[in-house]
DNA sequence: ATAAATGCAAACGTTTTGCAGATCT
DNA sequence: AGATCTGCAAAACGTTTGCATTTAT
């Protein structure tokens, strides 16, 4: 929010730039459609640019998501996983081989009417994940 | 299962021992009532036991959520954290100090009832973590 | 006796950070 | 010009693993 003089009232997001990097880094996330870690991007973009650092990836995955542009799925224990955003959506994560899928299941608005007591926690959110067997690893599972 | 001649099948567990690390690990968990990682854990249990090393920590609490004698709860971006297990339950992680804290809310049995489509993905759990800002850190914020 | 468990140290995977230099605006 | 951004390397973080030794059974 600004004020009427234009200054920024508080926590001021320094302007941002259109380098070859982020842009980049933007296109590999749309390109990937399986919910790729920082290091697939990574992969990705070196192939066009070689010469990115691994920094570099993580700090624009990170203002990229920060601005809505990508969306960033925190897993629990794996690495980050990115999206290009559609909407709030869940995930399952195979138990097997780590991967993470789309889970098609309505966004749920009623979760906090059913809170019966958060000791004082503020909720603001909510994430789901699934746990399970993707489809691959079940059919491998099956083989024997 | 075991066959006529007292051989396992597959995959069997191994015997366990009871050592005073394992016993150790498992009353700190125990005493502890705030969602402890394995750090936290390891810093009571060598108050009593200096010697212990971490990855003894570790593979304990390994064993032990094994065992279903602690219940592990992973979090996004985050330490792992131990609870003596009491019944499946939700949790809030504070995106302020990183803190988890427990959500009192039913066990949602009919979330599986509202997915539209797993794409082949068989879901056999599943784990929600609360977004948001922890009593203390709310007060701080307020406080300026 | 034997297999499990320990302690140590080193390695691992993921992410962050400090800093000098390059680059966008 | 000036701040953002980059690349590099190093460090941080949480966790796992190899290996020789100890210990519970």
């Amino acid at each position: 929010m600004s004020t009427a003089t234009g200054k920024r009232t508080s926590a001021a997001a320094p302007p941002t730039r259109n380098t070859i990097q982020r842009a980049l880094v933007l296109e590999a996330v749309r390109s990937l459609h399986n919910h790729p870690t920082s290091a697939d991007v990574y992969d990705v973009v070196r192939a066009k640019h070689p010469n990115i650092s691994r920094a570099t990836v993580y700090r624009n995955l990170g203002v990229l998501a920060n601005r809505g542009e990508v969306l960033r799925v925190e897993v629990p224990n794996g690495a980050d996983r990115y999206d290009f955003f559609n909407e709030p959506h869940y995930h399952g994560k195979c138990r097997v081989c780590g991967g993470v899928f789309d889970i098609d299941m309505p966004y749920q608005e009623n979760l906090l009417a059913q809170v019966v007591d958060s000791y004082g926690f503020t909720i603001e959110g909510h994430e789901i994940i699934f746990d399970g067997v993707c489809a691959d690893c079940r059919a491998a599972a099956q083989r024997g």
